[in-house]
DNA sequence: TGCTCATGTGGGAGCGCTCCCCACCCGGAG
DNA sequence: CTCCGGGTGGGGAGCGCTCCCACATGAGCA
């Protein structure tokens, strides 16, 4: 009981396999009564080709990896990067007719998985999200003779095509906003700093004190809500009269705020809170939370088009998006 | 500037394709020295075999599909359900080297997309999940000539082998429990009436009321911790001289805690709670929650070995795996 | 010495498809 | 009526691989 071939369509059909060819890829020099005759034993059989050996003779697959390499703890995390970006990229991809397969590659192990799978050729290209320094898999997949682009800047210098947002900026404006407020001692919970977000967003927030003249009082978190509540627990130990803290990441301003709210201080009036990355639950925050916001449905639409462009030939230069300062109450 | 074929490497060894075919493939029968000829050879050009080519020949493709039906926003959620079963099955396959691809099927589009990858034959078989009772995947695949196997009971009637857990029997053992502890006016938070989850929930509470003379009183949720703590609310409007409650998950549970605590109602002493799950977040409630586990990599694991016997001919028949109630301290 | 047989190796077909190239048909022009 | 040319259709090669079968080689035995 095999799946029928084009040879069985073209037999039924009563024409050559390559005009049963034409008329499954669409081609226009097929007249229209030999296209319906085809067309009809394509239905009647239940035919759908068979996608190996389309791709043994054209040379591709239709498919684009896109490979996640972060521990699945922060994959699925209230976080919504994530499912953002997956979600997004399967849209654009859609448009052009490519299939989206997610692989996350956390352990050593799956990271040599994904790199047999992509060697093997199973995909045309791939794009690929990795924070982590340490990550392997940027180089090992820059090796490989594939396409390659990367949803923020490689933690490591290697030959890859990006897209990003301006940590080092958005991070500035923000706390040039806390600046401007008339805040004279300006905390920062930082993200970790194994991270190229957590270490962008970090330059920011020093660039702006150095050139202002305050003094840099630092707490380091991980990105998650509770960090963020020990972090800021921490950050006023070590310094009580603290009137403002930029934090690197939006959980981790939530768990700031909370302790914040235990420590008997009031948002803003006797501190200032900015975020970063104006996640949903930016809003519902008490007070709502002024934050960063960049945009992560705009950053994968341009990795797509990067990816594409490679496909291309084109040239592919690094994005930098723009990032944008969301004022609510909290500072 | 091509991939090496096969036919290069034979070349620079010095032997037939045939031969280099048996080394890269691992048989046995090849001699020593010509082995590591070709080994060589294969290092360095670095060879590797064409999968679109093998798959052609052998009518494999080593990959497997999990098609995870359901929107993005719960699958990537607080809910380490997904999580856990994504990293088991790629875990549990790993082990047979096997490729697992994971695909998100949300919307129609994606359904027609999926389809269509699956009916190409880029994957062996596929693990579907799916809890939605208007999903058109479980009948849609189970049409294609295709491997498939269900994790959790389609809703629809279909034929497909599938691994559950005792929904029913674990609903009927909480609310035994609360009847055994002497609570006379049980409530219930169901889930939401369209997943199988939440209807075999329901059920087993039914079941026990019912046969234990017991009056019940249902709020329907939507397994978020938001909706739990909404319904909660409702239940102590509804009846408030009630002195127990069975949450069909963990996530509405915590939100039912925190109503309750809100009304001044003391856990468990003026009403005792029981879940559903036994997730992380069950440890650590005040006071801690009492739950019914279900052992989601135990399933996981039980639903590949499903597929694997499906590839092997064998016979699949559903597999019911029991729940165990953790006793802990709201109930 | 001649035969068998195990052991390794090579030749070649064929998986299902695309696409190049050529043959054919028909209508219109000379 | 012949010839030409554009539009259609078919033949066939070949993508890179696996695997069946044939065959070479040398050890072991009569």
């Amino acid at each position: 009981m095999r799946r029928p071939t084009l040879e069985a369509v073209a037999a039924r059909a009563g024409v050559s396999r390559a005009t049963a060819s034409r008329v499954v890829n669409g081609q226009t020099t097929v007249a229209p009564q030999i296209r319906d005759a085809v067309q009809r034993a394509i239905d009647e059989l239940g035919y759908v080709p068979n996608s190996a050996a389309r791709s043994l003779v054209t040379q591709r697959t239709d498919s684009i990896a896109l490979v996640v390499s972060e521990p699945p703890t922060r994959v699925f995390s209230e976080d919504p990067l994530f499912s953002t970006v997956i979600r997004s990229a399967s849209y654009e991809l859609e448009a052009v007719n490519k299939q989206v397969v997610l692989m996350l590659a956390s352990s050593a192990e799956s990271h040599a998985r994904v790199e047999r799978y992509i060697a093997g050729g199973h995909v045309d290209g791939v794009m690929l999200i990795s924070m982590h320094g340490a990550d392997p898999l940027p180089s090992a997949l820059s090796r490989l003779r594939v396409p390659v682009v990367s949803y923020g800047r490689p933690a490591v210098p290697v030959e890859i095509p990006y897209v990003d947002n301006d940590n080092v900026g958005g991070a500035e404006t923000a706390v040039r906003h806390l600046v401007g407020l008339g805040r004279r001692r300006i905390a920062t919970i930082a993200g970790p700093q194994d991270m190229i977000g957590g270490q962008d967003r970090l330059t920011g927030y020093r660039n702006v004190l150095h050139d202002s003249d305050h003094r840099s009082i630092v707490a380091v978190g991980d990105f998650t809500r509770e960090s963020g509540a020990v972090a800021m627990r921490q950050l006023l130990r070590d310094d009580p009269s603290l009137d403002a803290v930029f934090v690197a990441n939006d959980l981790m301003a939530v768990g700031a705020l909370q302790s914040l709210r235990q420590a008997g201080r009031r948002v803003p009036d006797d501190v200032a809170v900015v975020g970063f990355d104006d996640i949903e639950a930016a809003r519902y925050t008490e007070p709502p939370l002024t934050t960063v916001r960049h945009p992560i449905a705009e950053q994968t639409a341009a990795m797509v088009g990067l990816l594409l462009r490679l496909f291309g030939e084109g040239p592919a230069v690094p994005v930098i998006l723009p990032t944008e300062l969301i004022i609510r109450e909290s500072a």
